[in-house]
DNA sequence: CCTACTTAGATGCAACTGCATCAAATTCAC
DNA sequence: GTGAATTTGATGCAGTTGCATCTAAGTAGG
């Protein structure tokens, strides 16, 4: 390992940069134009559905969403100061805590969904056909596999 | 347009958004980890370089880089400051400037490419194989294009 | 020219992030 | 079991970003 990149490796990575802003700046222009909090919120929401009524805890999400430690600590209070989600004690770890959505939190990342769709496909549905759109998605995972 | 996004076409949207973050906190950490600036000033210094004597703009780099106008300003600010890159008042336009990179830009521009590009080829070059990497970067290129 | 409009760049202020560190609970090794 | 090491989560402070706005200079349209 360590050996220099070649052009091409290069130019995907300049690529994968530039797709993800561009890609991101767009969607969440739109989320802010209709009113709505940033993609992180949505994300933890999600997140947070999916789990169900048991909850997760705070590692956990913070591994799911790849969040730093105190980037999530301060997103989870922005989010219990909005009565998204609740954080309660966790039975088994004194120390920890495990969170749950609440309705209004509900409805608020299924509110931001339905801005949150079509954002997604005028920014990566619109440009690639549904073979490209697969072969991309799998080529992506592959980057996002951490070795360590 | 405005339609619904289908699977294929989230997967690559959260691909996306993953690889790109797990890339690019890779390479982070090991520019920051040999004592270097952010990718955001290698990237700022890259185009002063290439743009030679004539330098650029801000509004220039601005657009290059897909920067913040106010969030440009600022890192002049601190490249400036860090002596690795000057305003020069603009001959043609008074109310502009002419950015252009010092040597002692030059110099640190060169040295964090000796750690960021074996960081390219462990972030991206060293998960796919060339033709993986040619393919990823085509359909990156796709994404970035900004039809507006 | 003179006023209206646009463009280039800076900046005050609030919000957010990163870093370092802390306290408390848990786990591990002996 | 007891002390060291690790894990969970919070937080003070400095640095950065986002928003709104501002000044100055260029550009039109009459």
């Amino acid at each position: 390992m360590s050996t220099k990149p070649d052009d091409t490796t290069i130019a995907a990575w300049i690529g994968l940069s530039r797709a993800q802003r561009v890609a991101t700046a767009g969607i969440e222009a739109r989320l802010k134009a209709a009113g709505f909090p940033p993609l992180a919120w949505y994300d933890a929401l999600w997140e947070l559905e999916r789990a169900g009524g048991e909850g997760l805890r705070p590692f956990e999400l913070e591994r799911a969403l790849l969040f730093e430690q105190y980037n999530l600590s301060r997103l989870i209070d922005r989010l219990e100061k909005a009565g998204l989600v609740v954080r309660r004690a966790c039975p088994n770890d004194k120390r920890g805590q495990v969170l749950a959505i609440t309705p209004e939190g509900l409805k608020l990342r299924c509110e931001m969904w339905g801005v949150y769709a079509p954002a997604i496909e005028a920014a990566v549905g619109a440009k690639l056909d549904a073979e490209e759109a697969k072969v991309l998605a799998g080529l992506l995972a592959k980057l996002a596999i951490t070795s360590a």
